[in-house]
DNA sequence: CTAGGGTTAG
């Protein structure tokens, strides 16, 4: 029975309900569970759903609509096995909620079996099975379900409009798919809903196009907690840390209450720019003025913004203070600091918790196995190796992408399966000579390869953003800018070169690595100021 | 008196 519930309204309906005996009726009994799922009560809700059953009242359509949302306490197999022996499984609205109960677990499959059995597909249930691709990134799929309905002559509203452009926002998506998407919402007169304008901004920042994001959020009339913190976050991926705050400050004025999202995408500009002392401030207002308690996620910005600056001892001091043991992801932040600050010791800590963790993160073995021939040990480098290849783990593979003509390009490194493979190479034949007439010199310590060094020379010449950034300067007019997404971070060798690159080509060149994007003017400057 | 889908983070 239910002891206990958040909320008290809750409380003095259960009572009610209970006292004007209307326990035969199953609309009420649908009522209360429904009322209970809405205030954050899932348990009451489905202890609620088995005493129905017990007293003999059958649930109805709504009933099970309402219940399948009730993820995790219930199992949707369980209720799948109920509704299949009323056919309510057919029905648009329980399908719906038994499907997407399905995606939140993973089954996408199931999801997918259950979609195709409904007799008439409203679009709340192509829009919640489209959802379901996106969410576990079948990007092709999730396309492939917008045409089918359109087709079959159902009118898209605006979430689904929200799902397909956050689909768009993907690094395999390409940009003019983006901005059909976005023709089409306009044609539809839904762009000006928030949802719509909200996943627009987003899907903009993230591809790299943060000037159209911002014209988004400008044209916005009336906005809600997550344009805003849409907005923030788009400025602070691209290291425009000051207009990022700008934009909190402005909330801050007009009293939009903040979460802790807001506060992930503050403390993330702070990180990007360097700005440590302001990074603390902001802290400090989360948690004094807003009353928000840090979360890992919080936590881990901020060993984030500390490793990055170089502030290590801080980093840790966070990582002590935690309540719960560090991630492999705050491992893996704490590894790259001490790469790029060189501590040596501390980079090797990091690299054993994270092999522990995570035995098949090849980058740490990698790393680890460096720190050890750079420190001369040999035979610690040697048990390093071995236990990669008993582990049988295998490098991720570095790729770039850049879209020319509506055609997306892949290259990995040392890349030779490109038709236009020949003036690639020749084309970064004649970069580089320039390069070193501008006296160039390779950093051959971003190679963690055991080879010489002319080897290392090359393999840093083909490293994959370079292949991606010379096919685009032989493949698009001169002057027109080049966006390069990868799916690693950029080495500090390529960053040098393409600084250079954009110099001596008048290119404005924009680089989205894994964690941020890098602006190169062709000025010869990055945005990031070469922090990151 | 009761219903299902979406957008923000790392």
């Amino acid at each position: 029975m239910v002891a206990y519930s958040k909320c008290m309204a809750m409380v003095d309906a259960l009572r009610l309900f209970k006292e004007t005996g209307s326990l035969g009726n199953v609309v009420s009994w649908t009522a209360m569970i429904s009322g209970f799922l809405q205030n954050d009560g899932k348990e009451e809700a489905v202890d609620l759903f088995s005493e129905m059953k017990r007293k003999g009242v059958r649930p109805n359509e709504f009933t099970y609509s309402v219940i399948l949302t009730a993820l995790p306490v219930i199992s949707p197999s369980e209720v799948h096995a109920q509704v299949v022996k009323t056919n309510y499984e057919r029905s648009s609205t329980v399908g719906t909620a038994l499907l997407d109960a399905y995606v939140k677990l993973g089954k996408v499959d199931e999801a997918a079996k259950v979609f195709s059995g409904i007799d008439d597909k409203d679009i709340v249930a192509w829009s919640a099975m489209l959802a379901g691709y996106a969410q576990t990134g079948e990007t092709e799929a999730a396309i492939k379900m917008f045409s089918k309905l359109t087709k079959g002559g159902v009118k898209p509203n605006e979430f689904t409009f929200s799902s397909i452009l956050n689909v768009c926002a993907a690094t395999t998506a390409s940009m003019g798919q983006g901005k059909q998407f976005h023709g089409f919402a306009i044609k539809s007169r839904l762009d000006s809903s928030l949802c719509v304008s909200s996943a627009l901004l987003t899907m903009y920042a993230k591809k790299g196009n943060i000037e159209s994001a911002e014209e988004v959020f400008k044209r916005q009339r009336e906005r809600d907690l997550v344009s805003w913190n849409s907005m923030i976050s788009g400025y602070a991926q691209h290291g425009q840390a000051m207009k990022a705050l700008e934009v909190f400050k402005e909330m801050k004025k007009r009293k939009v209450k903040m979460d802790s999202v807001t506060f992930v995408g503050v403390f993330t500009a702070c990180t990007h720019a360097g700005l440590v002392e302001e990074g603390e401030k902001y802290y400090d207002i989360m948690v004094r003025d807003c009353k928000i308690a840090p979360t890992k996620e919080h936590n881990s910005c901020m060993v984030d913004l500390y490793s990055r600056a170089g502030q290590l001892e801080k980093a840790m001091k966070v990582i002590d203070n935690m309540p719960n043991p560090a991630s492999s992801t705050i491992w893996r932040t704490i590894l790259a600091a001490c790469r790029v600050h060189k501590k040596t010791e501390l980079g090797r800590l990091a690299a054993e918790k994270i092999i522990a963790m995570k035995p098949e993160d090849s980058a740490a073995y990698v790393l680890l196995s460096n720190m050890y021939a750079e420190a001369g040990d040999w035979q610690e480098r040697a048990k390093v190796r071995k236990l990669m290849n008993e582990r049988n783990v295998k490098k991720e593979p570095g790729y770039s992408w850049i879209e020319v003509k509506n055609k997306t390009h892949a290259f990995l490194a040392g890349d030779r399966s490109h038709p236009r493979k020949d003036q690639i190479y020749m084309k970064l034949e004649d970069l580089s000579t320039r390069l070193k007439d501008l006296g160039y010199e390779p950093d051959k310590s971003y190679v963690l390869q055991d080879i010489d060094d002319e080897h290392k020379e090359a393999v840093l010449a083909q490293h994959s953003e370079r292949l991606a950034i010379a096919f685009g300067l032989i493949a698009t007019p001169k002057g027109s800018p080049l966006l390069i997404i990868k799916n690693l971070r950029v080495c500090g060798d390529c960053h040098a070169v393409i600084k250079l690159i954009a110099k001596i080509e008048k290119r404005e060149i924009v680089v989205r690595d894994s964690n941020r994007f890098h602006h190169f003017g062709s000025d010869g400057v990055c945005s990031c100021g070469d922090f990151w």
